[in-house]
DNA sequence: TTCCGCGATTGACATGGATCAAGGCGTCGA
DNA sequence: TCGACGCCTTGATCCATGTCAATCGCGGAA
């Protein structure tokens, strides 16, 4: 679980630097982000931080998937939040972290000491507006998803999470493509479960439901195949086509 | 519906001015701040602005609750936030809004044209950062209602939402005083169902049910007393307690 | 004072998803 | 090749909450 690609020191070759925090830094500003960045991973399933835990550093996520997770005193889970590349993890200004943090797939991390980003984001406004762009789209997919949550049914919450990871990680070409498109689920049963508020008993049977009614069909128990997006997101419940056109 | 308690162009009149995103700023910044600003004010249940509808101001709420509201095709309602004062409306490099925004209860907003406001955001990093901070507040209580609404049964979920409000009104002192206390609750029992993600009628149910167990005392639908803050917290199922000492 | 209307309460019943339990399938190591 | 384990599927049953409906009670208007 190295990061080859990544070793040398020049965020010009992350993969994911036109959406990252640096995607409008000068090159001194680079190269500054540069001298403070290291990178760490971790495998499948690994926890990354604790909720209480000090947190010395902050990241994005370079490749793979890390979930935000919290828990009740009797053990019951809800997974907070899903974090895919490019996504900003940590809280500059806070010492401790608040919920669980977890390498779901093989993940890596770009990593910043937390101090010297607190003072580079003090000093270059770049970086801070390019954090509140990037904590604002969060707070709205937070705000999305408590729909999901609060009101949605359990075939509609499934559907939900299928039709946003399909939309990041495929194109709006592929999206709308008479073909339809196929993907990689980066999540089990039971974490779709922890996301969704179901249990995985309930996941089961509703992926189940959607292969039999055509709306995916399931290669193994990770691929899916979207023969039609438009009559995925009708499954939705949403009154928008979930952003296609929009 | 005035507001003429802050009809005088000066921030420092401001009674939430310690929390709001002007918190930091230095003379000059306050100057201009106020060169812009404007209040609006609306009467309890009235709409502030639509999903999709331009918005051309941001705002900070100076009296009142206001709402944040999601609807899906079928008219299924959630509420995704809830504003109280010194809470911060609006998405600075966004036209539109993406939800309803409703006065609660009667409201006063803190208003800037949002063009200004952006101008500013570039020039004054103080406004950027306390913004920032705010935003990220918001995302976190945004997660733990995500908790909420996924895993919580509807008598914990009434618990959490009587013992956020509560924290919001209420002192430290108060809130750990032998002799309880107690407060406005601001909103409807649809409201509240909204908000948690259930029915007026297990709202209701639950709240009686409280009530029978001795956990609060009503006054009339709205006036709640809470002899006893832990046994409240004590019923939200959060593994800490719930902030009082952290 | 009476009536009216809205919000809240309460009851009876329906149901979606949870729970408990059994078994299947694919992968990995011996 | 086989067994074991992790992950998933499916079935039977239960229960928390939704749904539908009746009634209450307060505050405002006539």
């Amino acid at each position: 679980m190295n990061a080859p690609v990544f070793k040398n020191r020049d965020c010009g070759s992350c993969p994911i630097r036109h959406q990252a925090i640096c995607s409008r830094c000068e090159p001194d500003e680079l190269a500054y982000l540069d001298s403070i960045k290291y990178y760490r991973s971790y495998e499948a399933g690994q926890p990354v931080v604790w909720a209480g835990d000090p947190m010395d550093f902050v990241a994005t996520v370079v490749v793979g998937v890390a979930s935000l997770t919290q828990t009740m005193e009797d053990g019951r889970t809800q997974m907070i939040g899903l974090l895919l590349p490019s996504d900003f993890l940590g809280r500059p200004g806070r010492e401790t972290v608040r919920y669980d943090v977890n390498a779901v797939t093989d993940l890596t991390l770009c990593c910043f000491r937390r101090k010297p980003f607190e003072e580079l984001l003090r000093t270059t406004p770049h970086i801070g507006q390019r954090l509140l762009e990037k904590t604002l789209d969060e707070l709205d997919a937070a705000r999305e998803w408590m729909l999901v949550l609060g009101r949605k049914r359990a075939r509609e919450k499934i559907a939900s999470l299928l039709a946003i990871i399909a939309r990041r990680e495929s194109s709006l070409q592929q999206l709308s493509s008479p073909d339809g498109f196929e993907f990689l689920l980066p999540l089990t049963r039971e974490a779709m479960a922890d996301y969704l508020g179901l249990t995985l008993e309930t996941v089961s049977r509703q992926m189940s439901a959607l292969r039999r009614d055509g709306i995916i069909r399931l290669e193994g128990n990770r691929r899916v195949r979207v023969p039609d997006y438009a009559r995925l997101t009708a499954e939705t419940g949403d009154d928008s086509d979930g952003g296609v056109a929009a």
